[in-house]
DNA sequence: TGTGGTGTATTAGTATAGTAATACACTAAT
DNA sequence: ATTAGTGTATTACTATACTAATACACCACA
């Protein structure tokens, strides 16, 4: 009740778990926020479901939720005001964008070394790229 | 380079292990010689290393070898001969371009799908894929 | 100042991964 | 058969990751 003012908010991200796939639950949930925020869905300023309600929706224990924000904060994409909750930090664009560039650096690199290690050539390894990038983004566009 | 005079040759390989990458030793093994096979560097039917002589020489513990060349064996790549060796396996190079599409497809796959989690556009993805691409092969090309 | 809402530090339990020590099984050649 | 070379099954130790239980600290507001 608290935490509730009309100005701000709050807002209820549908997110799945997938329990079987192996992807930790906090590592889940991390990408999906992540994905909300970096695409807008999400706005600087807005706030995040409570860690307990959000952990009692998804049926998993709080602290694993506290886990997920704890690394979304790390990264500086949120922001925590300790007794009130979690917030969508507001930062300048260029910001937001060398995080992207910092996450995406590590997972990229190593599949472009992998493709060198295989001995594929630059064109295939393009292609390949192109076609999972295609593939999944079909699969998951979103309609605004 | 064939080490030992015998009619079939046994490659020594040289492997360089990091033991501070974080990157665990038999992984850093498979690695290396998978790259040599993909890339010629092991001919088929080649004799690998045996275990205890690779173990010496990076001071490591035979297992771990065996975990590495296990690996190998599930991927395909080498075949070994109980009380014999470890050869490189011969096989049809349609085989050989499904291997290395399974092994690409793993991690190529999971860059596209965080490049698309950030909300990084298909041209730009390529062109972050490229860039990585391009300074890792540069780093790295050997001289034939 | 009490209450009901925030997040979290601490601690613990469980599972998994990585490495290693040991003893064993197989093979070729004497 | 013996020997000296292969690889490995079994077992165990250690480190780390993930999840959870508990108790605590903070904050706004009536």
């Amino acid at each position: 009740m608290a935490a509730q003012k009309r100005e701000i908010s709050i807002v209820i991200s549908i997110l799945e778990i997938d329990h079987h796939s192996g992807v930790p639950i906090y590592r889940q949930i991390m990408g999906q926020i992540r994905q909300q925020i970096m695409t807008d869905g999400l706005k600087q300023g807005d706030q995040l479901e409570s860690v307990r309600d959000l952990a009692g929706r998804l049926k998993v224990n709080p602290m694993t939720i506290s886990k997920a924000y704890s690394f979304l904060e790390n990264e500086g994409l949120v922001e925590r005001r300790r007794g009130i909750g979690l917030f969508v930090a507001r930062v300048r664009k260029g910001q937001l964008d060398k995080i992207k560039t910092e996450l995406l650096d590590e997972i990229v690199k190593k599949a472009a070394v992998t493709a060198i290690q295989l001995g594929v050539s630059h064109e295939e390894a393009i292609e390949f790229f192109s076609k999972h990038y295609k593939a999944y983004n079909s699969r998951n566009r979103r309609q605004k």
